[in-house]
DNA sequence: CGCATTCTTGATAGTAGTCAAAACCGGTGG
DNA sequence: CCACCGGTTTTGACTACTATCAAGAATGCG
């Protein structure tokens, strides 16, 4: 019941990564599971027997210090896949950061998913890897321009980006804390590079300008 | 008659990674190369058909900006493997450190070698997210504590712990700069958590400390 | 043994973090 | 439709950490 409703609600289309392979898709639907902003896909720890694929909605996946501290390794939007690991547990959480569905992908037993799977593990790792160069050595504009950017291609190039993540959720994905990506925007503001229509709402008005600073 | 050369010198065992799964070493053994200290294994651009285990020696893979900052994403290890891309095309350079051999394994045309490779990316994606944390929200001290309880581990947990990098590598790793690298190591030595026996060796004296520093 | 390179140490500067308060927005209920 | 309320975001003042610039010391190679 859930799963119907969900396919009726999902967006029309996934932009950057429509659909995955057809041998996915042969035999039963996978099911969608539906997830209220804020409560948890899976934690750390957790066995981990299944992959995820975002059907509408955004997800946060993150490690949490003992101290406090978060690090948000990923943020996952319509379309993208996550979940994989090298062993059978989850080293990080996941959660769904507004109203999300999830269409999810279990391990069936006997069956060799590596043909399906490799390619959407190579996607992670380069995205992991671009990341890493960001927090290595990029100053606070360069990661935020950076992460524009990135949201930008995500969602089709379009002018107008959504931004379904709160400020902390940018600070903790950036290495930066809330006040900084704060002032930052604002100087980008101030720039003319974008506008904000609403605090989840971006305009880039000079799209060259962003691209040039994040690198 | 490189590669002959190779398995003679090559270390007794790779401690943590002993071999990749038997499929690989049936049929005619893969081409053992050698590289010097500081030669390009491959640039960022290339085109990517292989991918690569270290034999001996170590290697590392980075990524160069405009203006000249380098971001190191990865090391790797006598026994690790490396080189996976996501599409046809490498987004890195990697380079030999020291004199190294690299067993080179070709994209065999028809054959489907994804099976065996997805352990290996998955443990590649692990990895990077770990180095996620580490640059989001850890100080110097911690990531350097970090970095040396991860040789500890990848070279089997003894006491004293080779580093075939320079300090310039490990601050471009750990997204330091190579003064802060510097104090941080007189820091550990004068706390007595650390002793340098020479500038590539380091016996860890006090480990607990070290895994406490590096969290 | 001497030179070049790498590493260490010191002084200063700059960027981002912390703490605090004000402004803003979005949602709710009257 | 508007006013209120709570949480998020923005702004400000100050601090702290790491980068930068500059010497000096140590290492290792020829």
């Amino acid at each position: 019941m859930h799963a119907y409703t969900a396919s009726r609600i999902s967006l029309p289309s996934h932009p950057a990564q429509p659909s995955l392979p057809t041998a996915f898709d042969s035999g039963p639907l996978q099911p969608v599971s539906f997830f209220s902003a804020g409560s948890e896909i899976y934690a750390q720890g957790e066995k981990a027997g299944a992959f995820y694929q975002v059907e509408f909605g955004a997800v946060r996946v993150y490690r949490l210090f003992a101290d406090g501290r978060r690090q948000i390794s990923a943020f996952h939007l319509a379309g993208e896949t996550f979940g994989f690991e090298a062993d059978a547990t989850h080293h990080f959480f996941a959660e769904a950061i507004n109203s999300t569905g999830v269409r999810v992908f279990r391990r069936i037993a006997g069956a060799d998913m590596s043909h399906q799977l490799l390619p959407l593990a190579l996607k992670g790792l380069t995205r992991a890897q671009e990341h890493l160069l960001v927090l290595g050595r990029q100053n606070a504009v360069e990661r935020v321009a950076a992460f524009l950017v990135d949201m930008v291609e995500r969602q089709g190039g379009l002018r107008q980006v959504e931004l379904p993540m709160s400020r902390a959720d940018i600070g903790d994905y950036l290495g930066l804390t809330i006040e900084t990506v704060s002032r930052v925007f604002t100087r980008l503001k101030e720039k003319g590079v974008i506008r904000l229509l609403n605090l989840r709402c971006v305009e880039i008005v000079k799209h060259d300008a962003l691209q040039n600073m994040s690198e």
